[in-house]
This record gives C-alpha cells, sequence and structure tokens, in this order.
DNA sequence: GTTTTATTGCATTCCAGT
DNA sequence: ACTGGAATGCAATAAAAC
C-alpha cells in the first residue's frame, strides 16, 4: 500500500502546528473540561472531541479525528497524572 | 498496591518473576492468548502480582510468540529460496 | 547476544451517559 | 443513535538478568 495520506504532512500525528490549534481548542469550547455535555444543534450532534477535530481541521486543513483527539487527550492526562505524582516523591525515605 | 498503578521505581528498573509464577502465566497463555477480566484477577491474587503484571505479561508474551513465528517464516522462506 | 519485565505513543475496542 | 472516555492492544524501546 502507498502511503498517501492527505492529512498527514510527514511530521508526527501532533506536530507543533496541530498540537498548538489543539490546546486553542481546549481552552476555546470549555476552558476546563468541567460543562455539560451540551451536544443537540438542531439535528445534529456534536461532541467536545469532534469540535475540537473540526477546529483543527479550519486551522490547519489537516484531519484528525475525534478518536485520535481522545487518544491525545488520554496521553496528556497520563502524563499530567505522572508529573505530579513525581513532584508528591519520597518527601520522607 | 492499588493506589500508584504503576510498577517500576528508582530501586527496582523490573523485578524476576518465580519459577511458579512463570509456570501458572504460560499454563494460563496455552488456554488462551488473550486473558479475560475474571481470569486475570484470579491470577492476580493466586501469584500476588498486579492485575497491571497480568495484562503486560500477556501482551510479552503474545509479542514473543509472534517474533518467534516470524522467525519460523524467515527459516521456511530462506530454505525454498536456497 | 538473548530473554525477561516495564513504559510510552499511538490506535482500537469496550462501557456507559444523553 | 450519537457521543467521550476507560481499558486494552501493539510496536518500539529500555535496561536488568541471564
Amino acid at each position: 500500500e502507498l502511503d498517501d495520506d492527505q492529512n498527514n504532512d510527514g511530521e508526527g500525528v501532533w506536530s507543533p502546528d496541530i498540537e498548538q490549534s489543539f490546546h486553542e481548542a481546549l481552552a476555546i469550547y470549555p476552558p476546563c473540561g468541567r460543562r455539560k455535555i451540551i451536544l443537540s444543534d438542531e439535528g445534529k450532534m456534536f461532541g467536545r472531541n469532534e469540535l475540537i477535530s473540526r477546529y483543527i481541521k479550519m486551522r490547519t486543513g489537516k484531519s484528525r479525528t475525534r478518536k485520535q483527539v481522545s487518544s491525545h487527550i488520554q496521553v496528556l492526562a497520563k502524563r499530567k497524572s505522572k508529573e505530579l505524582q513525581s513532584l508528591f516523591k519520597d518527601s520522607n525515605l | 498496591n492499588p493506589v500508584n498503578g504503576k510498577t517500576r521505581t528508582r530501586d527496582k528498573y523490573r523485578i524476576v518473576y518465580t519459577d511458579r509464577q512463570r509456570y501458572e502465566l504460560e499454563n494460563e497463555f496455552n488456554v488462551s492468548k488473550y486473558i479475560s477480566i475474571p481470569r486475570k484477577a484470579a491470577l492476580s491474587s493466586a501469584l500476588a502480582l498486579s492485575e497491571r503484571q497480568i495484562k503486560i505479561w500477556f501482551q510479552n508474551r503474545r509479542a514473543k510468540e509472534r517474533k518467534l513465528h516470524k522467525k519460523r517464516h524467515d527459516i521456511s522462506s530462506r530454505q525454498l529460496n536456497n
């Protein structure tokens, strides 16, 4: 199979420009997670990850699916959790 | 140690499993290449390993299987070529 | 040099919430 | 019927143990 993917520009999946748009979207839609999952918009349904996906498409022209967004959020949450726990390391050893 | 969910520590990069732990895990692998949630819980308490460790062991064991399979395939194709 | 535990970055599958 | 998110899978990789 040929790797003819218009959505990928040879950089990583989360190259800096996409990452930038991703974080903008995070700030825009619910400033910090906590918001009722207000989805329905006259017939169509939009989850937060789809809104983020659409925003990335608008700003960069590159497509990242809602599942890719979901996966990325999970990875970032894992990192954050680990950093916080590393800061709480052996206070008393 | 359910609070953490982490296994590796700064002084212990990894631990060496006992012969019994390895035997039981290998035994279970022969029953099924993919561990079910109830069986994972049972093995976890029976072998004193975390469920995470059981899960990771099966992943590594499947990776080993794929590696061996690939090796066998390479050998047979080399023989045909020769 | 190979094998055995364990992590990481992604994708994919499984579970509920509305 | 839609979704977001947790659980899980896998390739690549690290490093201790052998």
